[in-house]
DNA sequence: GACTAATATGTTTGACTGCTTATATAATTG
DNA sequence: CAATTATATAAGCAGTCAAACATATTAGTC
């Protein structure tokens, strides 16, 4: 099992991920723009999948795949008080950890 | 030359950067509370500060690292629109990408 | 200037990962 | 049900990377 973080590290599934955007798509579709094979495709698929960053459902012989924005949590979550430090200072930091009970 | 999404992929250097997070850290501290080897922590103390997460300023024979929140702007702005489709929904990403320009 | 403390670098090794090619499954059409 | 389209999986290879260990560098102390 990998983290969000692993699986978002790679810079085809990050393509992929923007491809779906914007609305589910199918698989044939996301390998003619990302110029990725197919079965190199499938298999980012796959792990992104797994990761719970996208989910799939069958139209036809088609596989319509599309974001699942909650498989962003662990990411956003660890990546606010840096976002909040860069623009909020110390203090906008402080406040957040306070909140959220991780300054203890 | 790594992106900050392959260098934060690695949870040891979460736990630096977090470490780090509220001020500047020697690093014969990081190495005791993050449990690493003292090369491994050096060596993953000079991937982040090559991807410009953080920075190190020398104090007699410490050297103090610490967290450079703009290096996070890549990472940042490449998640923002998930995280605004999580919470906004679909016309909160398109005001988005309308506002940034790349929804061209 | 020898000695110690603090940090950095070099090397090797083992594990993981992505890509390619080939093949398998599943749905659709005639 | 044969043929075709759409997608998934398998096997092999090559490149990458993190950890461990040894060693080099830099700064402070006597």
């Amino acid at each position: 099992m990998s983290t969000a973080f692993d699986v978002v590290a790679e810079p085809a599934r990050r393509q992929l991920l923007d491809l779906m955007m914007l609305g589910p798509r199918p698989v044939g579709e996301l390998v003619a723009e990302s110029g990725l094979s197919q079965p190199n495709t499938s298999r980012h698929l796959r792990v992104l999948r797994d990761a719970g960053l996208v989910e799939c459902r069958a139209q036809g012989q088609r596989r319509l795949y599309s974001v699942r924005p909650q498989g962003f949590a662990e990411i956003a979550g660890w990546l606010t008080p840096y976002v909040l430090l860069w623009q909020g200072g110390i203090d906008a930091l402080e406040r957040h950890l306070e909140q959220t009970g991780k300054g203890a």
